[in-house]
DNA sequence: AATGAATGAGGCTTCATTCAT
DNA sequence: AATGAATGAAGCCTCATTCAT
């Protein structure tokens, strides 16, 4: 963290994640690390190419950690569910930051670029009806009639919410978290 | 609709809940209805009392119309599941506007106010836990060993992701994705 | 020149002729007439404004003034053109700076703005193309085979460099500059 | 044109040319040729230095090419006229950007480099002063009674104009063009 | 009930320039 | 010969707000 560069990714991510990307000005960026206005376009060229340096530094990595699981042949659905849930709440808790910026401010994003990162989460979405389609095919009657597309939003939209109301505790850690969202799923009454 | 006010209204909630508060200004809403700049103030006071306004006229009602059928002593708790998912659904679908500004923008709001309405999204997310716990306590096995809090958490967060990618179609119904929501929290392998 | 507004035309007439539109700011024209750089923008909502503003103040009546003259049926056309060139050298003296921002600086309006004034130079233009051929369709010989367009264009670059150079004094009145000018186009060896 | 420095100056005046000293930056100059910013002032030291540069490339050769016509005691001044009307609608339509650069935004130069280049441009009119005297001695009645000076700004002004509305073009050559200005001087009615 | 005048603060961006390498 | 880092000043514009009417 010693260059500028980082100094500035690292305070943009803390700041656009706190205030928003309409809120986060690049004067606050500047005073917060200490430099002037001008700097902060010289690194960056606009106010959107902050956010974009963001999820490139970001994005490439999360979408592709999972896919080795995704692909595994030999392992099946619900196994598959239950990874993807450790797997993602410990995205929420370890970048919830970046995530955060990524689910709730890609749209101020112009241009292809909007496209672009949309669409990349839309990728990340898939993986998810993927898994529930795998399932649905094993055949246990787990998601049996539901259409994948939705469960997935669904499962994604309970684990997401975690990012604004989860805070690192001693009485619930983030695989108590994952393994809470995996039985509401799976256990029924 | 025909006076001011209401015309100031309605526009409003359709302003932020497309711009989200701090892209929505004072200039666009008067433009949009077609007055002065210093005649919105001059109903407001403020921006943040446009805010205010529109928290004000809606959330009073959709708090407590749940309310009967909650304290309804004859109904178990997963009926009373199922009726708020369609309940809280349909307000999605009807007023996914308000809806949308009442999630992603409170934390906008200052002193007192600011307490207020999180405070209100506190009670209703507590109507949900009071199910779950009457679930637990009925004992067929669903949500057996779950921290109800959580539980919610994991419910509204399904429910309310919905704002942002449902769009109404002949092909799925607000009732065929609350009938979704239930039969993936109830139904287990 | 009492009211804000005004004093702000007056003033931006005389930033503009000196400073040319890219060099004048919104800042200086503040600031010369006392009062902030909002209040600029309250009254031109952009800098364009400001040029058009002054263009319309302007131009409407200077293109129309000259027409009764063009359209007398009992003038001959070199008494035309001698009028023309003494009303036009009194604009260059008169509202030489008008005239100086409506040569130099239309082109940097936008839109259709630009295609309206730029379009407004080319009717008064016209108005010279007609003169010269009345003229030549009077058959005295002057301007004989010469293409009217051109001649106007001429005609008009003589005229219109005075903006730059020339200087209202005893020793040359510009009645005499416009004697010259007829003198020069009417008289050969 | 393989050196940077000749890339430059040649990117430089068509940049100048079309957006005016003013509105040409450095930035938009460096990205032309392909290099940094800090490249472009290496070579110029200043933004001024270009504005410089080209015109010291450029106004030498300019001034005095026309210079042996001027000098030939066997030329009578109508012909001395002719030749200079081709030379400079030669240079108008070879050089327009130089030319257009030269008249417009000397006026941005500072300090003494003000004005040696508005004196050069003094030297170039003072070669139709000298024309024009020539031939009010010679007395065949054209310019009589005319002032030399004025005479020399109204010939200029008609010619310059066309840097502005001239277009190459198979129906007007600049050869017809000084032909027609030619004309426009010399026959009367 | 409604508005125009006026503003200060701030927002994004451009720009010419300096400096060290 | 060429460049990246860094900047201060300025430029245009938006915005919420106050005040008098």
């Amino acid at each position: 963290m010693e260059n500028t560069y980082d100094k500035l990714i690292t305070a943009a991510i803390e700041l656009m994640n706190i205030e928003g990307y309409p809120g986060a000005s690049i004067g606050m960026l500047a005073s917060k690390v200490g430099i002037s206005k001008s700097t902060v376009i010289h690194y960056f060229k606009s106010k959107e190419g902050i956010l974009l340096a963001i999820l490139e530094n970001f994005l490439p990595g999360y979408i592709d950690a999972f896919k080795p699981v995704l692909k595994d042949p030999d392992m099946d659905g619900v196994e598959k569910l239950h990874k993807f849930l450790h797997f993602h709440m410990k995205l929420v808790v370890e970048r919830r930051d970046v995530l955060t910026i990524n689910l709730r401010d890609t749209k101020y994003l112009t241009g292809k670029n909007k496209v672009i990162y949309q669409n990349q989460q839309r990728l990340y979405e898939e993986q998810v009806v993927k898994i529930i389609e795998q399932i649905q095919k094993e055949g246990h009657g787990l998601f049996r009639g539901l259409k994948p597309s939705i469960t997935a939003k669904a499962i994604l939209g309970m684990c997401n919410y975690a990012t604004i109301w989860y805070k690192e505790d001693d009485r619930l850690s983030i695989e108590d978290l994952a393994e809470h969202f995996f039985a509401i799923l799976t256990r029924g009454k």
